[in-house]
DNA sequence: AAAACAGTTGAACAACCGTTCAACTGTAAG
DNA sequence: CTTACAGTTGAACGGTTGTTCAACTGTTTT
């Protein structure tokens, strides 16, 4: 009865302000942990200008290394190892013809996301 | 006459395979330069897990900086930064209650871009 | 068979980024 | 006024990442 502070296990270490039921019930609404990783792990892979560059102009029409090299003014090693990070998230697939290997998007999924990034740095409204 | 490479400024360091028309008919149609570099910024705080697990939260719930350090288990510098970031990306916007600083989403348009890349890296049909 | 070229790959380097730590501000309570 | 606490901030460290360079594969052409 005198001092209680030693069964009390809610304070080790934790003096601090605490709303914990919204904590928890916010926590049962968040998705999955697994989830969140990979769509962070997909946004990193976009969030490169030199990899959105190559997405945008996949949009438009499937194209070889060679040309998206020069679309973009780089090298085709730079170009070649950021479309294998393309590659390996499966947003990119290749079409090899003769000496030369043409990409496109695996997955018109990712306009959608584009153009919803596209609005939002634009300020176009969108509901 | 003798030699016309001189005068020959196509070749310059383009003996490549070239399907010039192509290249800047795609050129006309991508996005300005300027918002392919925002759009890979705007990714870029997405990019992370921290900050997308913050973000995921504040879907739910507006929250003060302590309960979303107890929920991800991190300390309260560490999700200060990160909402430093969100808060100049336009993200979050903070309101102050006592000692308490309180977050909340901006913008409800980053919900969608989220439901889109869940759907996306979960395999759901989307159309 | 040899030369030319499209593309890939691994190592290396520099730049960037997230967390930690310590010091700080500002508000509330004793 | 002093203590306690929520939150912020800047420096520093360690890990990650994009580009370059050089060497390589494989296909086409002569």
């Amino acid at each position: 009865m005198k001092d209680e502070k030693i069964i009390d296990e809610i304070e080790l270490c934790e003096h601090e302000c605490s709303h914990n039921e919204l904590i928890s019930s916010v926590e049962k609404l968040m998705p999955n942990e697994d989830v969140i990783y990979d769509v962070a792990e997909l946004f990193k892979v976009f969030g490169d200008s030199t990899r959105t560059k190559i997405l945008t102009a996949l949009f438009e029409s499937e194209m070889c290394v060679c040309d998206i090299g020069k679309l973009l003014n780089m090298t085709k090693s730079a170009i070649s190892h950021q479309l294998r990070i393309l590659r390996q998230s499966k947003l990119v697939k290749a079409r090899k013809s003769g000496k030369e290997v043409f990409y496109s998007l695996a997955d018109n999924h990712v306009k959608i996301i584009f153009k919803m990034a596209i609005d939002h740095v634009t300020g176009n409204d969108c509901q």
